[in-house]
DNA sequence: ACAAAAGTGTTTTCGGTACACCCATGT
DNA sequence: ACATGGGTGTACCGAAAACACTTTTGT
C-alpha cells in the first residue's frame, strides 16, 4: 500500500482551540468570556475559540485565538486537554484542544475585546456556557491551582512590576485561603526568582511597598541547582 | 450566517492516537513499541497508533487502539497531549493526540502483540522512533513521574497481589533512585489504601513475602478524608 | 549451618506553621 | 496624632530521613 493511499480513506475532523483566558484585576481570578455574536448559538456565552487552519500548528492557532480577541502575543498558553467527544459540540463534530492561556490584564486591548463581545467575568459570576465549556474552566481551573504550586507562573498574571502584597494575594485567590503573611514573604524571598527594585508603590499605602520584577535569570539558577519552585 | 455554512467553510484534518504503553517486568519499566509492517515508514519504529473514526471519541479511539495491539481492555489510559505541527508526519499533515497507558504485561495477549510487530523495549533500549515519538515517550515519563507520585497509578503496571518489594522496586524504577525499606513500608502502610492478604508469595525467598491488593474503596475513604495519596 | 529476602523502631533533622509588634508616612 | 498597610523573628511541631538487626525457611 502507497502512503497516499495509507492515509487516503481516512476520515477527517473539524478540529477547534477554545481558550481558557484567565487574568487577575482588583484582587480577583477573572476570565474572559465571550458572547457570540455570530450563529450557531448566536447571544449565548462561550470561550473563546476558533478552528485549527492548514497552515497552523494547533499552538498557533490558540495563539491566534487569543490575539485575535486580546491583541496580546507572546502570552503564556499552555494546553489544557483534548475534547473529543462525538457528540460535544452541538453544529457538528468538532474535536477541541482547549489551553489556557494567563495574561496581564491590564496590557490587553479592551476596546478590541469589547468589539468581540468578549467579557471579564469573576469566577462566581460564571454563567453556563455553550457546549463543554463549563467543564473545560473546571478543567482549567484545577490545572491553574496545581501548576501555579510547582511553577513560577502567577507572575504572568501581574503586572512586570509589582509588590509582595500583590503576589500574596494572587496566590490567596488561587487557592481560596489565606496565606499567612511572614511565611510567604520568607518563602518566596527564599527562592531568590525575584529582582528587588528601589522604586516603591505607594498606591496601597503611606509607607508604600517595595516593588519586585520576576527575574527569568534567578529562576533558571533555582533550576539547576536541582531546586523546585514551590509557594 | 447558517450554522451549516458556518462549518462548511472550515479545514479538516487528519487526527491521529498515538499511545505510549507503560509495562513492568523483572523488575524494569518496559515500552511497548512497533517495527511498522505497512508503508509508510515500513520497518520503522514507532508508537501504537491510528486515526480517530467518525462515530469514535478520541479516548474510545485510544481504547480501540490499545485494544487491537494487546487483547486488553478497561486499561488505565490517560491524555499526555496533542501534537499538532504542521510538518509533524512526513506523510500527510496529522493532528496526534498521544495517550499513556498503564497495563499489567502479563495479562496482555502476547501472540497478538508479535502479529503486530509489537515488542517491549527497556528504557534504555529505546531506538530512533518516526517523527516525534521520542518526544513523546519523553513526555509520557515525565507525565508518569508526576503523576505517581500523587496518585495510586503505580498499581495498574503491577499484577492485582503483589509484595511490598515489588511495590517498592517499581518506584525505585520509576524514580530512578533507591528508596529505603523501611520508610517505604511506613508511609504505604500508613495510607491504609491495601489489603493485606493471607497468602503469601515464595518465588523470591524462602521467607515468603505478605501479598497484598490495592483496595479503591479505602483510597475513596482516603480522600474523603482530604488527604492526598503520596510517595 | 547458612544464605537470602522479609520484617521491624527509634533518633535526628528540617521544613512548615503559628503567632504579635514596630515602622514609615500621608492626612 | 493617628490610621493604614509594610515589614520583621522565633518557638513549636510533625513529617521525612537516616540507620541495623532479627526472623523465617529452603537448601
Amino acid at each position: 500500500m502507497s502512503a497516499a493511499s495509507f492515509y487516503a480513506k481516512v476520515p477527517k475532523h473539524l478540529v477547534a482551540v477554545d481558550c481558557i483566558i484567565f487574568g487577575f484585576d482588583e484582587g480577583r481570578l477573572k476570565l474572559l468570556l465571550i458572547q457570540r455574536k455570530v450563529a450557531p448559538m448566536a447571544g449565548e456565552w462561550s470561550l473563546v475559540g476558533g478552528f485549527v487552519q492548514e497552515a497552523e500548528s494547533t499552538d498557533e492557532a490558540a495563539a491566534r485565538v487569543l490575539e485575535h480577541t486580546t491583541g496580546l502575543n507572546n502570552i503564556y498558553m499552555d494546553q489544557l486537554r483534548c475534547y473529543g467527544d462525538v457528540a460535544r459540540d452541538a453544529g457538528a463534530r468538532v474535536i477541541s484542544m482547549a489551553y489556557y492561556a494567563l495574561i496581564r490584564i491590564n496590557e490587553h486591548d479592551r476596546p478590541l475585546a469589547q468589539e468581540h463581545g468578549a467579557h471579564w467575568l469573576e469566577l462566581h459570576e460564571i454563567p453556563t456556557l455553550i457546549f463543554d465549556h463549563n467543564r473545560m474552566i473546571a478543567d482549567a481551573l484545577k490545572q491553574l491551582r496545581n501548576n501555579a504550586q510547582f511553577h513560577p507562573i502567577g507572575f504572568e498574571l501581574l503586572p512586570e512590576k509589582f509588590t509582595l502584597s500583590q503576589l500574596r494575594s494572587l496566590y490567596e485567590e488561587i487557592y481560596q485561603k489565606t496565606l499567612d503573611k511572614r511565611n510567604f514573604r520568607k518563602k518566596i524571598l527564599a527562592l531568590d526568582v525575584m529582582e528587588k527594585l528601589e522604586e516603591k508603590d505607594k498606591t496601597s499605602s503611606k509607607k508604600g511597598a517595595h516593588l519586585y520584577r520576576f527575574d527569568a535569570q534567578k529562576y533558571e539558577a533555582l533550576q539547576r541547582k536541582g531546586l523546585v519552585f514551590e509557594i
